[in-house]
DNA sequence: TTAATAGTGTCTGTAAGACACTATACG
DNA sequence: CGTATAGTGTCTTACAGACACTATTAA
């Protein structure tokens, strides 16, 4: 209880933060992942992540870690990067008792995953053999939970914006949307619900033609404002 | 990084659960509060909660402090008592590094907060004037957390369930959604959508009226099964 | 031309919301 | 009887989904 407290006999934590690195990377849901060099685990996949410094926020942790494997410098309450859940059984980590932090990151396609820096052997991974590898600790459950967020929020807010570059296409948001539901949609449709959902406001521009033997030309579209609900809901059946 | 782990130098931190202990009570939401009796912030409300045991899971340590608090035992994985979030900015607790994992808990009404044993000055107290109050450390920023994912589960989840005893009326169960969202319901409409919805059974009882000159005497439902998604949602606009 | 993608128009089925109506209690 | 709550039926409107159609590009 907190008020029995007593500065000198609290009980001590190791803080970490895990990060759920997703990206669509050739029409696939990939997952930034990385291979344990030293025990336990060795030789294990897992989540990036680290410890959390004692001056910096546990989000601050995960923006760095996020930097330090991907090069990618996201603002603070960037939508593309949100706070997931936290996993802390006490035999999670053999070597002291370990409470993870772990966030989900959205990010368009990263060709280069460690251009930034610390590269370790951080690779990205298609999100169905991620799913099908075993992971150390309990990444499993993490990278489980972390999908079914990213799902989710497909739905109910528009952060599959996150997926896409400052400037995208309907057809471009609609793959996202069919790459992480893992189903097809109307075009028409779909372009409907989008546009009055509001999430997005074209640009006066137009993309060239992209597929493989021509298409009309696509309007531009950025997306308008920070994370917000769509109301109704976006349903995949 | 996790990597140049140095079992000697990790840093060292405290790890607590606060709870957003909700009720219905005399047709109002409330929320379970302490008056601190220490410093710091002696004399203010605050959330209930308290360390994590080193030997106990996180989730086990937010059950026991809600035993605690309320007397009432929640069996692991109940739909009523679920993560919010982690909250862990560095001045968060001015003694010492403090990462803090939120829960919320939705109860049938507790007419006695603490009665389970180590009563503290837990008290019940009306959601409204809770979020006009200063509350202790980050606490005020957990409890708008806290309401707004309660308001959000009732439009997506069966957890409104929860609020209820184990047999409850469809007048019962509307009530919860007419005040979590402070708002009127038609009653024929919400009828149908809870029965579509298949979140509640009907059982063999009626329930003799309530109102003060009468009434038709109203059908017994129970909670099918545990916490499912509501399918299309159930707006509140 | 064909193939491919972007975008529009239109129909239909479902369901939410408004609301009238019946059913059954209390006083 | 009047009043209050439970529960049913029905109408209208909105919209998701299916799908036909036009527009504009590349090869």
């Amino acid at each position: 209880m907190m008020d029995e407290y007593d500065p000198a006999t609290f009980p001590r934590f190791a803080v970490t933060v895990d990060l759920v690195v997703c990206t669509i990377h050739e029409a696939k849901l990939h997952v930034l992942l990385i291979e344990r060099g030293e025990e336990p685990y060795r030789g294990l996949l897992a989540l990036p992540g680290g410890f959390v410094r004692p001056s910096e926020s546990i989000e601050g942790a995960a923006r760095r870690e996020l930097a330090e494997e991907t090069g990618i410098e996201v603002a603070p309450d960037a939508p593309g990067l949100e706070q997931l859940a936290t996993y802390g059984d006490p035999p999670r980590d053999p070597r002291m008792r370990v409470v993870s932090v772990a966030f989900v990151a959205l990010l368009a396609d990263l060709a280069q995953p460690a251009a930034g820096g610390d590269a370790k052997a951080a690779t990205l991974v298609e999100m169905g053999k991620a799913m099908e590898s075993q992971l150390a600790f309990d990444h499993h459950k993490i990278l489980s939970d972390g999908l079914e967020r990213v799902r989710g929020r497909l739905e109910y807010t528009s952060i599959a914006t996150s997926f896409c570059p400052p400037e995208f296409s309907m057809g471009t948001l609609r793959a996202v949307y069919e790459t992480v539901w893992a189903m097809e949609l109307d075009p028409g449709n779909f372009r409907r619900k989008i546009l009055t959902s509001g999430m997005v406001e074209p640009i006066d521009r137009l993309q060239r033609s992209t597929g493989p033997s021509g298409g009309r030309p696509a309007q531009l579209y950025r997306p308008t404002g920070g994370l917000r609900p769509i109301d109704p809901p976006f349903k995949r059946q």
